[in-house]
DNA sequence: TTCATATGCAACTATGCGGTTGCATAACGC
DNA sequence: GCGTTATGCAACCGCATAGTTGCATATGAA
């Protein structure tokens, strides 16, 4: 629940693609992910881990595949992050304004 | 725009409680927020510069001072990618689902 | 068993980033 | 004007990260 190591993870535009693919695809592995990505399996398998350590991918041993899957779970927490702050600005803006209208 | 850039800059702690300190609190200088963050003021320059590029934040000019407020607009923007990945995830599910229960 | 496939591990390079220090500059108060 | 304060700019250091290549290994298929 690290959110600052949340949104490092989602701050490269090779691993927003990975998760836009999941959030659509079916199945996917780690060599299918890769393919159409214009880097290598290996430069892609790094790019999963570190997805997988933000725990916003989970990878499972299937055989001579990993499968790829969307974890969702950390997702909403970092949303839920966004919107804390933007609530906290909100209510600030809201309690400027009063102070202003009270002519104090 | 750039979803990756705007959470990027949101991937770091000092960033985090800089936007955290913005949302709650009054007006801020570059001075005053780099205080109690455990770093020179050169470095905090530097985060608020980062968070500046990604539109997190606006820096104003003001005599000798530099104002720094939060910029709520991208903030919105990156729990709208969130909750977009979310949605697209949430309709796979239901998709693989009735997949399933229809016996095919 | 034998071959092809999918992956893991290690080493290496280049670049970016967090952080610092030193110096220059502009504005406020006396 | 003069000292103080708030900031900007540049150079530098160390480490993390994105990316690669080469090789080893395990699994599925014929």
């Amino acid at each position: 629940m690290d959110a600052a190591a949340t949104f490092k993870a989602l701050g490269d535009p090779t691993r927003l693609a990975m998760l836009q693919r999941l959030a659509d695809g079916a199945a996917y592995t780690i060599g299918s992910i890769s393919n159409g990505l214009g880097l290598s399996r290996q430069g892609a398998r790094k790019h999963l881990q570190v997805l997988a350590g933000a725990k916003l991918v989970t990878l499972r041993n299937n055989g001579r595949e990993t499968e790829v899957a969307l974890d969702a779970a950390s997702l909403a927490r970092a949303r839920a992050f966004i919107a804390e702050l933007e609530q906290r600005w909100d209510r600030r803006l809201i309690a400027l304004k009063e102070f202003v209208e009270d002519g104090n």
